[in-house]
DNA sequence: CCGTTTTCCGCTCATATGAGCAACTTAGCA
DNA sequence: TGCTAAGTTGCTCATATGAGCGGAAAACGG
């Protein structure tokens, strides 16, 4: 039947001490000294018994987070990349859209907890952060600075596209701030009509305040059809020679390799932005992005140094662990 | 959707420092110190994170026992009873048979955890002390010793009933010691029978070596109809008036009323057996029974003082402890 | 706006704790 | 039997830890 005891296997008598002194001190939280008068043996005794227990997996640590994260895959995605923190969602296959919906409700709860009355909050414009708004219900009183302009020709099946520049103005609404709209196409013809736009009043007060933003919300595009604001803006030419040059991810308009560095001067692709040395300014810079297919993007952002905060997802997150 | 935050509801933030915090301090056994440096936080914080972490039960903390044994209710009948342990097997209803055999099988695990070279083994006749040899697969080179003679009328409807004596032989083979049975039968006409038998030679050495037993496996029996070896033996007068008496518990042929009080000089009512003095005088007494129905008759034996280790199963150890 | 209450945080100091060590026991083997 | 190797136990001492305190900041009420 149950064959004989293997040397090293515990008896019932020691599980159940082991057992005991764990709940004593694990759930009651009693010291270790305590334990040992009670049990009449000595507190390196309970010392050994714990971490034997807990080693051998008899006293199992589990985590009940009441929100859709997966705390492990969260720490190894921050540690991996040197992030201050990730936020996985719990994998749930699903459409993008629903996908973007629940990055922007977490980024929503996240940026509610950490925006506080002294803080400057920086929105790009994309499809997430638009969604964020969507499920953004608090804020502190903060100033809402828009950090690039808008792209018109962006997928509008989704109803939180309709708003276009709104987002910003919402925001600052829902915080009781003042707001910073860049009223004016992301991407633009040339160089000269990128510095005209700039000087217009309203953009030229958002821009004025890049320097000021601590917080700054932005996300993360692929250099794919219907993955990026600026891909969706561009003439298939330049897309392909962008992707020959190497660009595999957008934020901001800005574009990355693989290896995180910036494609600069790019002909033909002027944009009303800020600067990715603005984005490195900024102390907190969140970045939305998920989906296993965008896993390669996401991972040349972060190899960029720009980001604090990734809010992702777990298919994306077992992507970039395995490339990190 | 999701609401506005309540004030004390933690953010995604938070709760990924809680559990990072927790995983570091719980799952990796880092020192609240330096985790605190790591995080840049004062240990204080650290610990008050874990400590709130603990209470909210954003920590939760699992025994995986390896072994079917229930370790709260089993420290909860060892507490309300003032007992060394107790061994709370699983509930998994089942028949009478298959819980002796599980019962026998844990009691048989537990001596071989307990038994060493310098212990004496005591064992009384009975069903579930019989099931137990069968389990029994290794135990120290010790001495073991017979309590009690042996009920013919037993249920025989199991294969272990059929070896009779044969019990403390089978273990002190198992064992590689000495075995002393007691060839008699539990139940005597009168006093002067029982006396002579216990001047035959073997019964007579038995009987000198139970003031040197260390340990003691017994069995308890209900004073109900084929839960007890006793009964069983008794005719249906004598029966009834025991039961009239008080008695509700029956240990190595000793009868207990409800609050643990023996039942003595009871006419007719003559054994070869081990007296409760005896009994208590052994250092490890090892008792067996369960079964919801039997609870009654536990609880009675452990308020004698005699018992230190119960091995029951949950049925009967909720039923302790709502009486408790 | 000011005063009060509440909450949060990090300090001091007495206590709890763990690494490493040495005495001891047990197991394995010739 | 005697020997060595492996494991177990409790000690010392430097370090880690928690209760309780007080000061600062936030929240509240007039």
């Amino acid at each position: 039947m149950s064959g004989k005891r293997r040397r090293g296997d515990p008896g019932p008598a020691e599980l159940l001490l082991a057992t005991s002194i764990g709940r004593r001190f694990y759930v009651q939280g009693a010291s270790k000294l305590e334990i040992a008068e009670e049990f009449g043996i000595s507190r390196f005794k309970v010392a050994r018994i714990l971490d034997q227990a807990r080693d051998s997996g008899l006293i199992r640590v589990e985590f009940d987070v009441p929100a859709p994260l997966e705390p492990t895959l969260s720490d190894e995605v921050a540690s991996a990349y040197g992030l201050r923190r990730a936020l996985v969602l719990e994998r749930a296959d699903r459409t993008e859209i629903e996908l973007r919906k629940r990055l922007g409700a977490m980024a929503a709860d996240l940026l509610t907890e950490l925006i506080t009355e002294d803080d400057v909050l920086g929105l790009v414009w994309a499809r997430t952060v638009n969604a964020m708004t969507d499920s953004l219900r608090g804020l502190a009183r903060c100033p809402v600075v828009q950090l690039c302009g808008v792209s018109s020709r962006i997928d509008t099946r989704e109803h939180s596209a309709d708003r276009s520049v709104e987002t910003v103005r919402r925001v600052a609404a829902v915080s009781g701030g003042e707001a910073f709209p860049v009223f004016g196409p992301l991407v633009l013809p040339d160089h000269r009509t990128a510095q005209t736009l700039r000087q217009q009043p309203g953009i030229a007060e958002a821009f004025e305040r890049f320097a000021k933003i601590t917080t700054a919300v932005v996300s993360i595009g692929a250099w794919r059809s219907g993955q990026s604001t600026v891909y969706s803006v561009l003439g298939q030419q330049q897309r392909e020679e962008l992707a020959r040059k190497g660009a595999v991810a957008e934020v901001a308009a800005r574009l990355f390799d693989a290896d995180g560095n910036e494609l600069v001067g790019e002909p033909g692709h002027h944009v009303l932005a800020a600067s990715v040395a603005d984005l490195k300014r900024i102390p907190e810079v969140i970045a939305l992005g998920g989906g296993a297919g965008k896993a390669d993007a996401i991972a040349a952002v972060l190899r960029s140094g720009m980001v604090d905060t990734l809010v992702t997802d777990a298919g994306a997150a077992e992507r970039l662990l395995a490339q990190a």
